[in-house]
DNA sequence: CGCCAGGCCGTGT
DNA sequence: ACACGGCATGGC
């Protein structure tokens, strides 16, 4: 046997699932995303790539002054213009012209309507996005499931560094296609049990969750002090990093 | 003043 | 397939 309390130790899954109660309780519900709209919540997900949440806060106030927080806000402006505007959130040139190829998507695939790139089913919309610059698994996964409310989990770098410091998979191939994968699937693993008509409910908390457990402790060095998942780490984990 | 943030992409092996 | 830098900017 590897470990003497192999036989009580939960499955990967079940001690996510776990992780989120704990977390809710500590955390309470968190309201996500925070935004009004769902271009807004587009917007936000292509700024907060490698970037601040706070930056970006500043970036989308610009627009807003700039009455740019719309589709037809970002069609009338000049990507330099909106370089301006979001200069604050950073890789302004990517971001810029990403956001505008958005646009264009929108308006050359669906004429103009958010509301039918709403309705596309989540697999060939998911295809779409991904097809787009600046557009990778996770932000393709946030539109997905907090723009447009599909029952679609998400991954992201803190969820990648609870998973391996609770050694929940294996120490796993780095960052790639296939780790961000792994990490959704478990996801999915962890509230198969629910109720599908609540998945979307849960996998938008349970993201949200994930981030403000770790912006608090799962930096690129850990914070363990005080993390309110220390307990299931001490419990089932080899040792805390 | 360095390190780093709610990733993605191109290039090299 | 997978590792590795670069990308821009501002907070702490």
């Amino acid at each position: 046997m590897s470990s003497a309390n192999n036989k009580t130790r939960p499955t990967p899954a079940r001690r996510l699932r776990t992780m989120h109660e704990t977390l809710a309780q500590a955390y309470g519900p968190q309201h996500w995303w925070p935004a009004k709209t769902p271009f807004e919540v587009i917007l936000g997900a292509y700024l907060t790539q490698n970037t601040a949440w706070k930056a970006v806060e500043r970036s989308l106030a610009n627009l807003k002054n700039a009455g740019a927080v719309t589709l037809e806000g970002i069609r009338a402006l000049p990507v330099e213009k909106l370089q301006e505007l979001i200069r604050p959130s950073g890789f302004v040139t990517r971001k810029a012209q990403a956001v505008k190829a958005f646009v264009a998507l929108v308006d050359e695939e669906f004429r103009g309507s958010l509301a039918r790139v709403a309705a596309t089913p989540a697999g060939p919309l998911r295809t779409r996005l991904l097809g787009l610059p600046g557009v990778g698994p996770e932000t393709a996964d946030a539109i997905l499931l907090y723009a447009f409310g599909k029952a679609v989990p998400m991954a992201d770098e803190y969820l990648r560094r609870i998973v391996e410091r609770h050694r929940l998979i294996s120490p796993a191939p780095n960052h790639n296609r296939k780790g961000y994968e792994a990490l959704t699937s478990l996801t999915r693993d962890a509230f198969a049990a629910d109720s599908p008509n609540r998945h979307a409910d849960l996998y938008n908390e349970f993201h949200a969750l994930v981030v403000a457990v770790g912006k608090a402790h799962c930096g690129r060095t850990a914070k363990c002090g005080g993390c309110p998942l220390a307990g299931d780490l001490q419990r089932y984990g080899p040792k805390v990093l």
